[in-house]
RNA sequence: GGGCGAUUAACUCAGCGGCUAGAGUGCCAUCUUCACACGGUGGAAGUCACUGGUUCGAAUCCAGUAUCGCCCACCA
């Protein structure tokens, strides 16, 4: 040979070689080609807050596996890769280090400074993870890479929010959102959490001001924030809540501003069993309230705001204007006492949300904000589902899709931030003779009055001042500075992220540029569109709708619901065809892994563990349909290598440096968390993963059943083999390739990538290396039979590395590239030229012909035989050096089998089969089994122990008295032998039968031994 | 509160109406035999969470209970 091949696989080697082999040569890259169908997966976008982790690695290891399945099955496959801005995640990432690092606050740097901070990021932290993608051996097509803040991702987004807005799908409304009184901004619901804080429970009472004489003259009600009374616009009651129901539509006085509310009914915000069964609405500042406002619009008014944006009561507030909240609060609550409505106060427990960004109480606070109607939208995307045109798998997600969708609840698309694609909105104030001189009655924003379809506008009037609001479709800016210089002003506002997000599948492939095929990203240059010879866009035309999207479930609204309205929207037809749902990563105790837990692993450090290929294999064999994956993570003692298994105080984050302490050596050491970077120069524990030994421990094996079958090729020379050329054992093993890569193509269709994995491994590990290699080792070495068993060997090995090839890329690279050296020519039953590199080499098909399970269900009962020989070895204890004789007696069918692969008893079971056939004769003293339709003997004179045997014996019998016994019990039953299948009655009968056999074999070798 | 899922060997998981309930790891014994100790061979190990029901037959289907996880809603 060659090359020496080493005894153990070296994954970084072979990462390092072929990924840059693959990408050189454009293996990943695909583009429109009529000749072939496409096949195409759009990543879900990571965020640029920070790495990927090993939710990403499963993520992106199914998609590449999809990916270089369907490309070796002669798809023009396409995986889509690209990053999203996050818009909130991210700026408050930056804004913290800012504040951090420098003291600054985003008002302190302004917007542009600190737009251009996010980007110096961004770009950081997208190369971190396209190259973390790409370690993880994504097959993308690079070139494309996109971000949702680009120039193409970025027309997608002016282009879908212009159409809306004509279509008046966009419009303006008011909705409360968590107030940051600190950082004077509203935070996302994601950026809030809940602690317990000591607080107070008051009841107060609002006098009946049209009350009748014989009923109570005030109505009581409990409160943990009282200066909102200043805001009530109602009281409410249950409405069959007997205590009120006459008071409902009566009005009560605000004591403290004289103000008269009514007493409406809502059976969604009151509930008679809590507190005094009566509630005070305040919907500018209650979540609730704003609901129950929503219902009863009519009977109490508009929301009041009492607040300033920095948490001080503002006109609204009376006497106590441009007092803080909580100041105001203790006044207001004094003021009722000196009226005299106080009733009670007790201590309490509040619950209260928090600002995750300035760690302050936040506030719910009334806003205007831009929303999407979703009603016809949302019902497009449920049909889409509904019809089949959008497929879950597995199929229990399509519901959690469906009854999100169903509510049909309008989609708040504005956000207050600094980061992201700015609302595309530009409006001016009028007053009533100023807007009728600008805009003559007939003129308004009719496009086509104009005969412009590329701007659209609304006007709202006040009852004092028209304002104008103009969007414009993308592409004018000229248009848009003369909006500027007529006074227009951008909406300050910034789009949700999923709202570009929504636009992944259709933008990223150039949409709504029809004529130009999208820019390519080549060595780090963004190429301009390139203008396709068909004036077309090629790229969309060819790739639009996706094949599947694979995620996990937790995006299902956000995410998958959003693109399928977009795609149906913007290009008519649905993002994708399937869906697929994979399970999450869970840490050792059952918690999902995320930074904030600090429990995250970075793939990294396990593939340079385990190996890429051994992450992967590892990681597909838990993608299956029912559960979440555990991870029991540990730590690996740097001095004995001892490994510490993860506790949950080793999570928390404590002041200082912890350290780990070893049962084993008793020596401690820093470890590495999320939480912590370790001293320069100290020995660390790193964190290990002991599940991900068995893809390590596979690839191993694989490589060096691969190593064994290379070292044994000398003088192999391509040739078409005969049928009379294959032994039992080369059908065997064909009949099992054909099966098993009928299995995993099946499997992988479906989306059962763990079923996928383990039919592989039992392949490979148990079909190929156990009984295959073992079994062609005495012909390898007889000069005459060699050359066809190579040829079979090689087959089988092109075709084995070919099925792995999706699941373990580099491995089956590496190889295949040393086979082609030593066998460029392969193949049964005619050999070809092998192809040049397995990621291009097609997908096994064509195997069907070698299929024969009647002689795989024969080759069992050889193995029987086999494992039943080595069984005696081992109760006997007999000494490996020693070989033993077997002889058996048979059928003449199975003695046919048997001499067959006489010559592999000794390599399979270190035994020579000395005779078989009808008339065997039992010799003595000798150990027995008997095998349904086959009495075998071991001759071990001076070997056997006679009362053991006859114990071994015994206790044999005594087992298969118990089956007896159970299929007895089912033969005698008889509703089962008239109402189960006929079918199963008789395979019942047929195991029996075999069960009698053996029980009599074995009494009568007991009678022989005990006499 | 609503929805979804899980509970099977010490651990991590398959099996989802009919074989003696399987695998990997770990454990025990044994083997450094010319592919592999990240290995070979053999072995021990399970009231299939619990309680009922349907069925000739239930780990598998149904109902309830308990525990865990996730999503959504909500907590005057």
């Amino acid at each position: 040979m060659t090359t020496e091949i080493p005894k153990q696989y070296d994954p970084a080697a072979a990462e390092a070689r072929w990924f840059p082999y693959w990408e050189s040569q454009g293996c990943f890259n695909a583009d429109p080609n009529p000749a072939k169908p496409p096949h195409v997966i759009m990543i879900p976008l990571p965020n640029v807050t920070g790495a990927l982790h090993m939710g990403h690695a499963l993520n992106g290891t199914l998609q590449d596996l999809l990916t270089r399945w369907r490309r070796m099955q002669g798809y023009e496959a396409l995986w889509m890769p690209g990053t999203d801005h996050a818009g909130i995640a991210t700026q408050s990432m930056v804004e913290k280090r800012m504040k951090e690092e420098e003291g600054l606050t985003r008002n302190d740097v302004g917007r542009d400074a600190l737009v251009e901070r996010i980007w110096k990021w961004k770009d950081a932290y997208e190369q971190r993870i396209l190259s973390q993608l790409k370690s993880i051996g994504a097959s993308c097509d690079w070139r494309r890479v996109r971000f949702t803040l680009d120039d193409v991702c970025s027309k997608a987004v002016r282009q879908t929010f212009f159409k809306m807005f004509k279509d008046g799908l966009i419009y303006r409304g008011k909705r409360l959102v968590n107030w940051d009184t600190y950082l004077q901004t509203a935070v996302a619901d994601d950026e809030v959490y809940e602690e317990e804080t000591d607080g107070h429970f008051w009841t107060f009472n609002y006098p009946v001001v049209d009350a009748s004489a014989d009923a109570p003259q005030s109505i009581s009600f409990s409160t943990t924030r009282p200066e909102t009374m200043l805001g009530d616009t109602a009281v409410c009651v249950h409405p069959t809540d007997e205590r009120y129901t006459h008071l409902i539509g009566k009005h009560v006085r605000i004591p403290v501003n004289g103000r008269v509310i009514p007493i409406v009914a809502d059976a969604l915000l009151a509930d008679k069993t809590l507190g005094t069964g009566c509630v005070k609405v305040t919907p500018a500042h209650d979540p609730n309230d704003y609901g129950c406002w929503t219902r009863n619009k009519e009977k109490m008014g508009e929301p009041i705001n009492i607040l300033n944006p920095d948490g001080t009561l503002n006109e609204n507030g009376g006497p106590w204007q441009g007092q803080d909240r909580l100041i105001a609060r203790e006044a207001v609550v004094a003021e009722m006492q000196r009226l005299g409505h106080f009733e009670k106060v007790e201590d309490r427990k509040i619950p209260l949300k928090h600002s995750d960004r300035s760690k302050t109480p936040v506030e719910p606070y009334l806003s205007e904000q831009w929303f999407v109607k979703m009603d016809t939208l949302a019902q497009a995307a449920i049909d889409a589902a509904n019809d089949g045109r959008v497929t879950f798998y597995p199929e229990r997600y399509r519901q959690s899709y469906l009854s999100w969708l169903g509510e049909k609840r309008d989609w708040c698309i504005s956000r207050q931030l600094w980061w992201g694609h700015r609302i595309p909105i530009w409006s001016r104030e009028y007053a009533k003779d100023e807007f009728e001189k600008a805009f003559p009655e007939g003129y308004r924003f009719n496009p086509d009055h104009e005969g412009a379809s590329w701007f659209h506008g609304s006007v709202s009037f006040d009852g004092a001042k028209y304002t104008v609001r103009i969007c414009f479709d993308d592409g004018h800016p000229d248009v848009e500075r003369y909006y500027e210089q007529a006074g227009f002003v951008q909406e300050e506002d910034v789009l949700d992220t999923w709202f570009s997000s929504a636009l992944w599948p259709h933008a990223t492939l150039g949409w709504p540029d029809r004529q130009h095929n999208p820019p390519l990203r080549v060595a780090g240059q963004t190429t301009s569109a390139p203008a396709s010879p068909s004036s077309k866009n090629e790229v969309l035309d060819y790739f639009y709708p996706g094949s599947v999207l694979v995620t996990s479930r937790d995006i299902i609204t956000l995410w998958v619901a959003r693109m399928v309205l977009t795609g149906l929207y913007n290009m008519g037809d649905i993002p994708f065809k399937h869906v697929c749902i994979h399970p999450k990563i869970q840490d050792g105790f059952g918690q999902t892994m995320s930074k904030t837990k600090g429990n995250g692993v970075d793939p990294i450090e396990l593939i340079e563990k385990y190996g890429c290929d051994g992450m992967r294999f590892t990681i597909a064999s838990f993608a299956g349909e029912t559960q979440d994956v555990r991870l029991p993570v540990g730590y690996e003692c740097p001095h004995c290598q001892a490994v510490i298994p993860q506790e949950p105080h080793h999570l928390k984050f404590k002041p200082g440096k912890p350290k780990i302490k070893c049962p084993k050596c008793k020596k401690e050491s820093q470890y590495a968390t999320p939480n912590y970077v370790p001293d320069e120069g100290e020995p660390v524990a790193r964190i290990v993963i002991e599940r991900f030994e068995y893809g390590r421990n596979f690839s191993n094996k694989l490589w060096n059943a691969a190593r064994f079958a290379m070292l044994n090729l000398e003088g192999y020379a391509p040739a078409p083999i005969a049928d009379s050329d294959l032994a039992i054992e080369d059908r065997w093993i064909l009949s099992r390739l054909a099966t098993v890569t009928d299995e995993v193509t099946t499997l992988l269709g479906v989306y059962k990538f763990d079923a996928a994995t383990r039919s592989l491994r039992d392949y490979v590990w148990n079909e190929f290396c156990d009984w295959y290699l073992e079994m062609i080792k005495p012909r390898l070495r007889d000069e005459g039979l060699k050359p066809a068993a190579q040829r079979v060997l090689v087959m089988v090995l092109d075709t084995t590395l070919r099925l792995l090839h999706p699941f373990t890329p580099f491995i089956t690279e590496e190889l295949w590239q040393r086979l082609k050296e030593i066998a460029p020519v392969r193949g049964l039953p005619n050999p070809e030229a092998a192809h040049d590199a397995v990621i291009t080499a097609p997908w096994p098909s064509g195997l069907e012909t070698w299929r024969d399970s009647a002689l795989e269900l024969r080759f069992q009962r050889l193995q029987e035989l086999i494992v039943a020989v080595r069984n005696v070895r081992g109760t006997y204890n007999i000494s490996p050096a020693v070989t033993v004789a077997v002889s058996v007696k048979c059928s003449p069918e199975i003695t046919a089998d048997l001499k067959q692969v006489q010559v592999q008893f000794e390599s399979l079971a270190k035994a020579s089969l000395t005779e078989v056939g009808p008339q065997t004769v039992r010799p003595t003293p000798c150990a027995n089994f008997a095998l349904g339709d086959a009495d075998c003997y071991v001759p071990l004179a001076g070997l056997v122990d006679l009362q053991a045997e006859v114990d071994r014996q015994k206790k044999e019998a005594e087992k298969i008295r118990g089956f007896i016994a159970g299929h007895e019990k089912k033969l005698n039953n008889a509703s089962f032998v008239e109402r189960a299948p006929a079918e199963v009655v008789a395979e019942v009968r047929e195991t029996m039968t075999n069960l009698q056999k053996q029980l009599s074999s074995i009494e009568e070798v007991i009678r022989e031994l005990a006499g």
